[in-house]
DNA sequence: TCACTTTTTGACCAATTGGTAAAGACACGA
DNA sequence: TCGTGTCTTTACCAATTGGTCAAAAAGTGA
């Protein structure tokens, strides 16, 4: 087996492990952990089910490293909200930037939902240890600018879970939303979303 | 068999398919269909699994009839937005009864959201049938009230999407919340959403 | 080329799961 | 009380699933 303990991990092995998720991210996003089977991650990995127990202990292994690949990408752009910058700005640029990723990384998303809306077994741990305290913080900058009449008043983490939801909604209910509009979907989300949130957000 | 085409189901016969779907609720809204398992929910409903079988015909009959019920219970709110009431008032007391809904029928909406994260394989009948149609009438409606000058100009479909999500939000992403909020969430959520949407729709 | 390591595979489990068959327990009107 | 239809259980499958193992194959450096 491949020894997690060395430092150069070979060119194949490299390969192979990201051929192994980015299947893994397929399947999972659309069946969840459950509903996934290492037979079909083998498939669409191209690899055989022996194989991929080679390079990962087994399937609770697979998606536990995806989550954590997950929770870096998934906080990134809040942590680019700068409390020294102009507070409508630095708030409507973290709406688009997170909208930006529901059209670009959608099994991401679907992922993040399929494990909270289970409960987040698996990922607990990582809500406490990286999200929570990410999140106070950013709770305490936009406090900081509502007190500082930059903003109309707001509750910072409710305003963080509206957008949140309002922007992951066009990726976890893709399947609704397809139904219900047609064609430019993004565009017009877009529009709305930043005209819902100035309008909130001007003092 | 209990025999479907029958009119009178016996007093025991309601009481059992009670009791299954009861618990077939809990299962599936806590681990998804394939995550479900047949004698976890003969085990919560305090019968065998045969026993199960007697009354549905197998796991997808259950997962379906679950579908459908919950179908009437989600659109019922929508429904009873009304085209001649005041447009603020119809749309606040909308966004409120979703919010009762997601605190009081948590289940009801995470099985839902399941659902349509995967896809809506089993549902996309429902939706098109039921949901589509009364969609659109509502879309108009709203489209009539902002033409009328009584609202602020805003995308209808939109529009229903963010109450949609960003009241479901606290039903489906409620591990999430609960790991960053403390107490009194509920109420916050509201005295929020109803800022968020008067704000947003104000002339 | 050869020895040695890494990678891949085919054959195989044990456990779980959805589902069945048939016998038994029960309810209830005559 | 009996007989008939309703309900429940015991015992059982066949298929799927996560995972193992030893051996074969493919690289790799000298």
């Amino acid at each position: 087996m491949p020894d997690g303990t060395q430092k150069k991990p070979s060119r194949i092995q490299q390969r192979n492990r990201h051929l192994i998720l980015d299947a893994a991210l397929d399947v999972f996003s659309a069946h969840g952990y459950r509903g996934a089977t290492l037979d079909q991650i083998a498939e669409a990995a191209g690899l055989s089910k022996p194989n991929i127990l080679y390079y990962f202990s087994g399937k609770e292994e697979i998606h536990v490293t995806l989550l954590s690949q997950l929770m870096e990408t998934w906080l990134d752009p809040l942590v680019e909200m700068d409390a020294d910058g102009d507070p409508m700005t630095e708030l409507l640029g973290y709406v688009n930037r997170k909208l930006d990723m529901a059209r670009d990384l959608p099994r991401q998303s679907r992922l993040f939902a399929g494990e909270i809306l289970q409960g987040a077994p698996r990922m607990h741990p990582h809500l406490m240890a990286d999200l929570k305290p990410l999140f106070d913080e950013k709770c305490s900058v936009i406090q900081g600018w509502v007190d500082a009449g930059k903003l109309a008043p707001v509750d910072p983490g409710h305003l963080i879970f509206s957008i949140w939801s309002t922007t992951q909604h066009y990726a976890d209910f893709d399947a609704q939303v397809r139904v219900l509009s047609s064609g430019d979907t993004m565009d017009g989300a877009r529009k709305h979303l930043n005209t819902l949130f100035e309008r909130l957000l001007a003092p």
